[in-house]
DNA sequence: TTTTTTTCTTGACATAGATCAAGACAATTT
DNA sequence: AAATTGTCTTGATCTATGTCAAGAAAAAAA
């Protein structure tokens, strides 16, 4: 499926959509292939675009005073990614993105986002919808790394996104789930 | 001031409302006085409403395999308290939200503020606005649990939201921090 | 005020998970 | 195919933070 099909289709998911607002809604993206390990965002730099992703994965990560990484999210097909910190406070980001797969993906201003809200109301409750689910799986995910020890938050992984383990290597997995390579791959043997 | 005042304020951060507009608004919402300790919502039940704090302050919590609470949010005046997990999955929330202060709050049921959004598209806006932001922030949150030590955690809390730590008792702020009263209170006599 | 409950502190000890080190694979690149 | 780089595993050891216990202080209830 190509690129903008995807889009529709995620976006159908929430709300619907004729032909004709599509293609005007679809302009506002601009395509781009990102080699894995290309960045698309450094860490430092001002975060202005939404990326959809349509094929491929990025990950989105910080790094600490001691020049570790920290893998903040992974995004697969039909995934949103940014740093909406970075843009929402106008300030440099602080976390980088890059690919860990070749990826397909559609990118947004967000400047364009707000302007395309105020053309298609429908996209604004989109937009709402999306991050509201975002949020609330964010939430779950911060409960998850304070309340239960490295193998339960390792055995709801493999149950709720079992495709990311068979896709993507384990050393992101392991900083995504909030502990070191050693850990994953110790309490992996054990399960 | 006013609970209703404050509302229209907290909105008016983001959009621009008329009176007239406003009144209609505040119809949707009721308000509810809610005593330090009594429940909001309960674990186990499911969250089909969205509360704003006008006074007092809440808390979300989770509870663990062991029966220890995790606190996963506070908010104090001004800010919005909801289990959005439980309502947007349809599941019995697992979280309970409770009153740590008496507080005086706003109540909308979710199926309003959709229908409230369709009425309004600045609200539907408003909405996007606040989620991003929350869900940003929340962002951040996970990755200075992942990658931050406590005692650092604790010091951001001090520069960041200080007026918690005057405001709520230390071992909810300890759980929010995702360490025990115990090691809060080490941490606070060495800074 | 007195009593009861809740919150906070401190010490002794335990432990989940980190760190360090080294080798085995596996996947890219040349 | 050989060389290089990236990923995964395993063992030995360490450490930040948790657990348990007990008392002090503060707040709430009686």
């Amino acid at each position: 499926m190509d690129c903008l099909s995807r889009l529709r289709k995620n976006i159908e998911t929430k709300v619907a959509i004729s032909d004709e607002d599509f293609s005007k809604i679809a302009s506002y993206f601009r395509r781009q292939h990102l080699k894995k390990k290309k960045d698309l965002l450094r860490i430092g730099d001002t975060c202005d675009e939404l990326a959809f992703v349509c094929k491929g994965a990025l990950r989105s990560y910080s790094m600490d005073a001691r020049g570790v990484e920290h893998v903040v999210q992974i995004a697969l097909e039909d995934y949103w990614m940014a740093d909406l910190y970075s843009y929402l406070n106008n300030t440099p980001s602080n976390i980088a993105i890059d690919a860990i797969e070749d990826a397909e993906i559609l990118l947004i201003k967000y400047n364009d986002v707000d302007t395309m809200c105020l053309e298609f109301p429908s996209m604004e409750r989109f937009f709402r919808k999306l991050v509201e689910k975002a949020y609330s799986a964010t939430l779950q995910r911060i409960n998850s790394v304070k309340s239960l020890p490295a193998e339960d938050r390792y055995k709801n992984l493999l149950k709720n996104q079992p495709e990311l383990l068979q896709r993507i290597p384990l050393i992101y997995i392991a900083s995504y789930l909030g502990m070191t390579p050693e850990s994953l791959s110790r309490i992996r043997k054990n399960v």
